[in-house]
DNA sequence: ACGTGCTTGTGAAAGCATGCACAAAGTGGG
DNA sequence: CCCACTTTGTGCATGCTTTCACAAGCACGT
């Protein structure tokens, strides 16, 4: 079976494109927002801080969605990235773990675009329950499958210690989800099937220290002696 | 804290061996709380998450640090990572953006492990500087210059809205600082020689959801019976 | 001293990702 | 209608990553 002009394309879209495409889709989205209503592949390309032919690359995993001598139609292809993504529906996200982090998550308004809900915010400690925050009750982390049922939560996000994170994640997905962003310093130990997104400062602090010192290094003159502190 | 006698390896890590020390530092870190002294390649890539023969060949790259028929001896190794990673000397970091994100940052104590230093916390907004915020006064923007300068800062965090994200970046540029943490959903425009790297929130869940769609879109059919999407 | 058992370190193969360079395809002017 | 110009979509070469599989090395018991 061959697939035609319109036709989307079969599923095999490489991992390192779906991680670039909310990019292109945030660039066209700025685009637009400026009155914009083609663009080629050199000008989106810059915008998203990639090569132009990676984005050309990119983009025909999704179909052919260009056209040649032109460039591409910003409304057109923001609608097809988003289909891609899975943004033309609902999904219903829980936080759990409303402290600094929970709060900054919950208050993060307009997630990108549409597509996302937060349906629910839990945590453990009695305090923080009933609070409300971003115009939601905090609930107690006990109604998790309650709230996951009757909100239809798709995607679970998990801001609390490290130490409660696991505990966490498993109740997720005993409830049912099988999406879920992790900010605690933790590997999540999870079923397969399961997908676990993580973010993690320290580790972005790590990599950004290590390029640094590399740059020290051989930067100045003193390349090779033993060890040497600032 | 043993003798010194291998050799420090020349420079050369794969970026993503780079990316994936931290996560091992932090699985040694657990072990050695647990009062584990050694560890095997097994079991730390089963703590890290990831495959054994991958563990072994990355820390290859840093020297010959474990002990055939043993394994790793956990404490030296710890030292070891975090000396490539830089830990061994302290990082200054800034962090402007004082709003829900920036909070959530600045409180987020224990970064990892030692090694970085909030220094300083700045913001635009009049009703914010002059707060204290985890035990640091809150300073206004114009003082950037002023800041990095005098706490020597190396590390600019941005957690501020979008809009002012690439004002923020070319005044840490223009002060020096050449590694930059990026939490503003816009892509960054700094020279050559400047590193940045971004968090993006919105884009883990967009991600997250383009795998559970394509999860759902086979799932529901007789597609196949062991299905697995990773 | 020597064999046994376990674990590291690393060739080699297979799999992905990136970027160049260009043919194919569409636009617009003459 | 045809030609010149622009820009897409992609074959191909290159380099990076992952994974396998196993020889080399070390500890320990006999």
């Amino acid at each position: 079976m061959t697939s035609r002009p319109p036709r989307p394309r079969e599923r095999g879209i490489p991992e390192a494109t779906v991680a670039r495409l909310p990019v292109y889709l945030r660039a066209l989205q700025a685009l637009q927002g400026r009155g914009t209503a083609t663009v080629s592949s050199e000008g989106l390309a810059g915008a998203a801080g990639v090569n132009s032919a990676k984005l050309r690359k990119d983009l025909s995993h999704l179909g052919s969605y260009g056209t040649r001598g032109v460039g591409y139609e910003v409304e057109y292809l923001i609608y097809q990235i988003s289909r891609e993504l899975g943004l033309t529906q609902d999904w219903s996200v829980a936080i759990v773990g409303i402290g600094n982090l929970g709060r900054a998550l919950a208050n993060y308004g307009g997630f990108g675009t549409r597509g996302f809900r937060i349906a629910a915010l839990l945590d453990a400690d009695p305090d923080v329950v009933g609070l409300t925050v971003a115009s939601l009750d905090v609930r107690h982390i006990d109604s998790l499958e309650e709230v996951v049922r009757s909100k239809g939560v798709s995607i679970g996000v998990i801001a609390t210690p490290a130490g409660s994170a696991q505990g966490v994640a498993s109740r997720f997905v005993e409830a049912g989800v099988t999406s879920i962003l992790n900010f605690a310093p933790v590997v999540l130990n999870v079923p397969d099937g399961v997908d676990v997104r993580k973010v993690d400062l320290s580790i972005e602090l790590q990599i950004l220290a290590f390029h640094a010192q590399r740059r020290a290094d051989g930067d100045g003159q003193a390349e090779r002696m033993g060890l040497e502190v600032t």
